[in-house]
DNA sequence: AGCACA
């Protein structure tokens, strides 16, 4: 069995482990096994959910681990044969001695502080859910639901049929795409957003396919982005 | 199947 393209590792990965051995038990056994390879530097095992039957056993030497990747691979250790690959990044363990460790925190906020674009997207969205939490349960908005209703049907005619495109009418003419497409991305299948420069106050919004173009219109139906403005979402015409 | 270390 070949380890895949992940580029050897001085720390190996094994999957395939008996997950009802007890954590401390596990570590041992593989502390025992590997050890004839060369000298071990730790051994990780955790039991969430995530990652329960998967371990990780640093070595000193890429050497070693090398050899056991490939002498140890399909050893049935608590009768489940082993997988073996080299971990995809460096252990900790490996970091600290080799000076190249920064703790997690840190990594983390280093991580967000340069995505400002997540930073913005999250506090925007967190806004619109909040103003259509208060515009929801208001009664004086009703009036305009009800226009948003009446716009949506188009004064009785009959709905368009399903389409993965949908028409939304009634934004603020500030409305950009960027705003919409913050909304609509939120769905599965969302492909992209179309406005006209020469006709503000409406957009084109694709979806994957139909159903997932209505699982959209469901949720944003009446959305507002100001008060006066409930979006009405409607099947683009074929 | 699943790549962590707190």
């Amino acid at each position: 069995m070949l380890s895949g393209d992940i580029p050897p590792n001085q720390t190996i990965y094994v999957k395939n482990l008996n997950e009802k051995v007890k954590k401390e038990e596990l570590k041992r056994s593989l502390y025992c096994l590997f050890s004839q390879y060369g000298r071990i530097l730790d051994v990780v095992a955790l039991k969430t959910s995530k990652l329960r039957g998967q371990a990780w056993v640093a070595f000193s030497e890429v050497t070693a681990a090398s050899n056991a990747v490939r002498q140890m691979q399909n050893f049935p250790l608590y009768e489940k044969p082993m997988r073996i690959q080299y971990a995809k990044s460096k252990s900790d363990c490996v970091a600290k001695a080799d000076g190249s460790y920064v703790p997690r925190e840190k990594k983390k906020k280093q991580e967000e502080k340069g995505d400002w674009l997540s930073f913005y997207n999250s506090c925007f969205l967190f806004i619109l859910w909040l103003i259509s939490l208060l515009q929801k349960s208001s009664i004086l908005c009703i009036h305009l639901d009800f226009a948003a209703f009446r716009q949506g049907n188009q004064g009785g005619q009959e709905a368009a049929a399903p389409n993965n495109i949908l028409f939304i009418q009634n934004l603020p003419h500030e409305t950009d795409s960027l705003m919409l497409q913050l909304l609509f991305q939120q769905y599965p299948g969302f492909k992209e957003v179309r406005m006209i420069d020469a006709k503000p106050g409406i957009a084109f919004v694709e979806f994957e396919d139909d159903m997932q173009s209505s699982t959209a219109m469901q949720a944003l139906q009446g959305f507002k982005i100001t008060p006066m403005n409930p979006m009405s979402i409607t099947f683009a015409k074929k």
